[in-house]
DNA sequence: TCCATTATTCAATAATAATAGAAATGTGGA
DNA sequence: TCCACATTTCTATTATTATTGAATAATGGA
């Protein structure tokens, strides 16, 4: 579903729309986009009978650029040095 | 443990090491390992009595790319005309 | 070789997420 | 107002994932 709103854009999708084009039952897409919305990654408005859902693009940018940033796509990151941890505090934490 | 993987670039972290630090019992920590390893993100390599996990930062990268392609950070993505569909098709599909 | 260490596999259980169906809510038109 | 439409909410059920504990490998040192 996600990935349809994208490729639609600022247009949106009905629920419906989204439902049948993903061959689920309609209460299983207001499940999946409640979700989605509730994450903020798409919004809903009502027009007319239908509500049109539609991604969030300013939070797909932060998060493409959180990813780019945190996980490095070109180079490596700076090493950070992790404070080592006794055998004691490993086995209480394994616990 | 994928986080902290990537905070810690080409060292990569020990097995057992990710597990204390997630504070999750060792055959846990080994069972997602594997989940992580068996998508490509992750690779695991000997050394001595342990087996490092290591990002795998090209895969890590094609993802950025992916993402930032196709999820449209900045701008919004031309939309795409979805075909329409018949309410006969929409209720067979919604069954 | 024996043993402690490190990690994995396996089977059982617990926890979480997804789906279905019935009922309820909001909307617009006759 | 009545009705069909579009969607959501709710509860129950199913499916999937995560976690645990016991048992099993692999490694290196005494």
């Amino acid at each position: 579903m996600f990935r349809l709103l994208v490729r639609r854009g600022g247009l949106g999708l009905a629920a419906g729309e989204l439902a049948s084009r993903m061959e689920i039952a309609p209460p299983n897409a207001s499940f999946h986009l409640a979700e989605l919305t509730r994450v903020g990654l798409i919004t809903a408005k009502r027009e007319g009978r239908s509500v049109i859902y539609t991604v969030d693009f300013n939070v797909i940018g932060g998060l493409v650029d959180y990813l780019r940033e945190n996980c490095c796509a070109e180079e490596a990151p700076p090493v950070v040095p992790l404070k080592s941890i006794t055998r004691r505090q490993k086995n209480a934490n394994a616990r």
